[in-house]
DNA sequence: CAAAGCACTTGCTTATTGCAAGTAGAAAAA
DNA sequence: TTTTTCTACTTGCAATAAGCAAGTGCTTTG
């Protein structure tokens, strides 16, 4: 009963969609979070296929929300490193709850089984594992 | 190490971007779960501003996907019922991690206090009286 | 059988995306 | 020291999608 019909003034679903309501943006948080990706150039991935002004259009909006964060590359200063910040990953709970949501509903989907094992049966621990990595 | 730079040939979060990355079939799915929503006519609130002909398609393609049904509303044989699936109601999960991070990270979103709190304190028993009130 | 309600469609304008090519600045090579 | 390469974008243009207002077709309801 709490939650019917409330009027949510600031809508917290439609803040979301406002940030990652879109093909794209979200893709760029996994390829940060799960595949290890900081380059530009790594988020050019051909099988993926995001234009260039689209990537920069959505890094500079990660950026603008705080999402992401960008810094030269102390090893090779003519690049640049991308990274979640804190705000970027508190994601993660959500991009774990698609991630259960679509390997239970779409049969192409392929989640490494110990991954999806883990995720369900102590998923606390996975989530420690995975930010832990993002240092 | 067992996230890392895992290629996901089939990838979850793709899958759910194909269905819901865009700006509003999330804020469907929200009126639906959340604002006891049920007809075409509920959906067009005027402050959230969605046209008619997006509408229509979104619900046409929620329902394509198996995530909404829609039925001939029994008590007024002129209208149409629309209601989650199973498919769409396994979808809490993903809205309620959505919920719990624009609340910690937008000063304008206004969630009900009991709401976030029950979010983080005993979720389960909060996505069980939801899933009771869908039915 | 006329009028009203409901669930869309249609047509048109504007905004966003996709694609290919180009550019600017730093560093490595000649 | 000039040139080439690498990296990270921009730009221009065509194609797609979204937004807006109005219209259509199928029920009921009077």
């Amino acid at each position: 009963m709490k939650s019917k019909s409330t009027v949510w003034e600031g809508c917290p679903i439609r803040f979301g969609m406002g940030i990652f309501g879109d093909k794209w943006t979200l893709l760029i948080v996994r390829d940060l979070m799960f595949k290890g990706k900081k380059y530009y150039g790594e988020f050019t991935d051909p099988e993926e296929g995001i234009s260039t002004n689209i990537l920069a259009d959505r890094l500079g909006k990660l950026v603008a929300h705080r999402i992401i964060h960008k810094e030269r590359d102390p090893e090779n200063q003519s690049k640049y490193i991308y990274r979640l910040t804190s705000k970027g990953r508190e994601l993660l709970p959500v991009m774990l709850a698609i991630i259960d949501w679509a390997e239970k509903h779409d049969p192409n989907t392929e989640v490494p089984k110990n991954f999806i094992e883990q995720l369900r049966e102590d998923p606390e621990s996975l989530k420690k594992e995975i930010l832990a990595e993002l240092k």
